[in-house]
RNA sequence: GUACCUGUAGCUCAAUUGGAUAGAGCGCUUGGCUACGGACCAAGAGGUUGGGGGUUCGAGUCCCUCCAGGUACGCCA
């Protein structure tokens, strides 16, 4: 979709060193200006003169089509004035035939891209900071899919370990574990461990008979992480977040993989055993600079394995199957490890996955401690937040079904826990704010929903059938229109930076603009009382158009946006 | 101690990646329901972008330095 050709072609015409590129379009900082603007540093850059000369020589001497109304200089910068209608009409068009796609760019078709997030460890229920892993993956295995991507999205079980080893032996004084009780016995374990060594011990041998692959240790491992995880994705199936493959950390236990990189490391002089008899890779062979992890070990003295070494196996498996894109969500705490392991995986002629990193999420309190129990679990509050939702549907949709009230609720919540995260840059520490996050005011997810309702109310209420695409007259001028239109054709940009970027917070930002920039256009121009019919078949599909605009933005950021709430 | 991330309005966050007068929401003040749905809108107050230096036509953004918070740093996963 390029709308705006009718702008940008006389100037690529008289300039023929110029492409599309160096003319990005932008939005003046108010209408009074013009209703396009464009800077020109790239141009006069590539053109080799100064911004402000190259505008003003462009504003007078290159000839625009009908379509332009008036250029102006100001500065560096090229303000034109248009023919609205016109490019209205053309906006609206696009949109409505785009549908679903309406801002894709298709940068990812015919490829494949591998993601892995959440991988949260098998021992507790999530709260909200574990949960922002699964939100900003998920969020973004959808843009991938909506930039045309073959996705296909991972979940790594860590069913191995000390911390399991001890689950499993304290399970076994437990009747009927539940996964409610898990977080309590994951405690107990561990605080028994660090109290009394013998039952460490304990966990140690029986983490060794897991190692050596006994059977049956085997299967008492798999039914305490097997409920663990039903658990787990129980809730982050209330997200909306799914997984096609699950892998677990028991499958690379003596992965052959891992021989050759062991080989490659030797070659390299970078393996070599501590006088503690670890096995342990020396960095600094391979070009690490600082002291601080300079040193990974592998393997213990008694011979078993450390995390690392399933990991380096689990990253090459995924490695080999060839996808064009292999993402990594993870928890900054990872940061130095995931270097680590790059850098090892690079020596043995490997290719490390990339990482998206987050920061931790904390309350006004502090950081979230799981023991010290200032947490804010990802049900808990996906409970509150539908109850509150719960109230205002009922309140204002009583002509539906409880069950219809109830799932328009829990869209609610999902909308508000999604948003919150999610419109947030990942590298930043977010203080979460409950109550914030349960008033569904101002810059929220339900915002957005809202105004999704509103267009859906007005298109209901007008009841007749609407013709799939703008006809001959289409008066659509007014300021409010046109901030819509610009947005809606601004929208493939958003998607394609949010894509380049690797992260969602734009289209959430996007979102918000939007959903504010209808409510002002809702406020300003009637639709059904619009009194000339042309006007309100045109504001019409432009509310059908906004309506499309927005759900594709939400669709990314895997929250729905219903009919009526 | 060292490395990486962060610091923007009272609070929670934006800022087209070096570009026009740094924008929103919450909270506060004022106004708007004879309504296409008030989970709303309009207006106002609120800023030395943590401090200091530097780079250039131009810095919240890049460089140096100090301060504060977060994270990590050899047998956790």
């Amino acid at each position: 979709m390029q709308p705006f050709e009718s702008v940008l072609a006389p100037m690529l015409k008289a300039y023929s060193k110029l492409a599309e590129d160096d003319l990005p379009l932008s939005a003046p900082p108010n209408l009074a200006l013009g209703d396009v603007a464009v800077p020109m540093f790239l141009a006069a850059k590539k053109h080799g003169t100064a911004p402000v000369l190259f505008a003003k020589e462009v504003a007078e001497s290159v000839a625009f089509g009908p379509e332009v109304i008036s250029v102006a200089a100001a500065g560096p910068y090229l303000n034109l004035k248009l023919d609205r209608p016109a490019f209205a009409k053309r906006i609206v068009a696009a949109v409505l035939a785009d549908g679903d796609r309406h801002g894709s760019n298709g940068s990812g078709r015919g490829m494949r891209a591998l993601i892995e997030h959440t991988s949260i460890n098998p021992n507790a229920s999530p709260h909200v900071g574990r949960a922002r892993n699964a939100m900003i993956g998920d969020a973004l295995a959808r843009l991938f899919r909506f930039e045309g991507y073959d996705v296909e999205v991972h979940y790594y079980v860590n069913d191995m370990g000390r911390q399991i080893g001890l689950l499993v032996l304290i399970a076994d004084e437990l009747e009927d574990l539940s996964f409610d009780g898990i977080l309590d016995a994951y405690v107990r374990a561990n605080a028994r461990a660090e109290k009394d060594s013998a039952f460490a011990g304990q966990g140690y041998a029986l983490l060794a008979k897991m190692e050596e692959g006994d059977p049956e240790t085997q299967e008492r491992f798999r039914r305490i992480t097997d409920l663990c995880l039903q658990g787990q994705l129980a809730v982050l199936a209330r997200l909306g977040a799914t997984y096609d493959v699950f892998d677990h950390e028991s499958e690379y236990l003596k992965d052959p993989r891992l021989d050759a990189v062991l080989e490659a490391l030797r070659a390299r002089g970078a393996l070599f055993t501590d006088d503690e008899a670890r096995l342990v890779v020396d960095l600094a062979k391979l070009g690490h600079t600082a002291e601080e992890g300079r040193y990974f070990v592998l393997m213990r003295a008694n011979g078993s394995s450390m995390y690392g070494c399933r990991d380096l196996a689990y990253t090459i498996a995924k490695e080999e199957k060839g996808a064009d894109v292999n993402l990594i969500v993870l928890g900054e705490d990872h940061k130095l490890y995931a270097q680590q392991l790059a850098m090892i995986l690079e020596a043995a002629g490997h290719k490390a996955p990339e990482a998206v990193y987050y920061s931790y999420i904390l309350l006004k309190e502090g950081k979230m401690s799981t023991r010290q129990g200032n947490v804010v679990l990802l049900s808990d509050f996906l409970d509150q937040a539908a109850a509150l939702a719960a109230e205002r549907v009922a309140e204002q949709c009583h002509d539906i079904t409880p069950e219809e009230q109830r799932t328009i609720a829990e869209q609610v919540a999902v909308a508000a826990i999604r948003f919150a995260v999610l419109r947030v840059n990942a590298n930043k520490n977010v203080i979460f704010d409950m109550d914030a996050a349960l008033s569904f005011q101002g810059d929220t997810g339900p915002y957005v929903q809202y105004s999704c309702a509103r267009i859906n109310s007005i298109l209901r209420k007008y009841g007749k059938p609407l013709p799939d695409t703008p006809g001959h007259a289409f008066p659509l001028a007014a300021d409010a229109e046109w901030a819509l239109l610009t947005r809606m054709a601004a929208f493939p940009g958003v998607v394609d930076t949010a894509l380049r970027q690797r992260t969602c917070a734009p289209i959430a930002g996007f979102a918000l603009d939007f959903a504010r920039a209808f409510t002002t256009f809702y406020h300003e121009c009637p639709v059904l009382q619009a009194g000339d019919p042309a006007i309100m078949e045109a504001r019409l599909l432009l509310c059908r158009a906004a309506l499309q605009t927005l759900r594709n933005a939400l669709h990314i950021l895997g929250i729905q946006a219903p009919e009526r709430m």
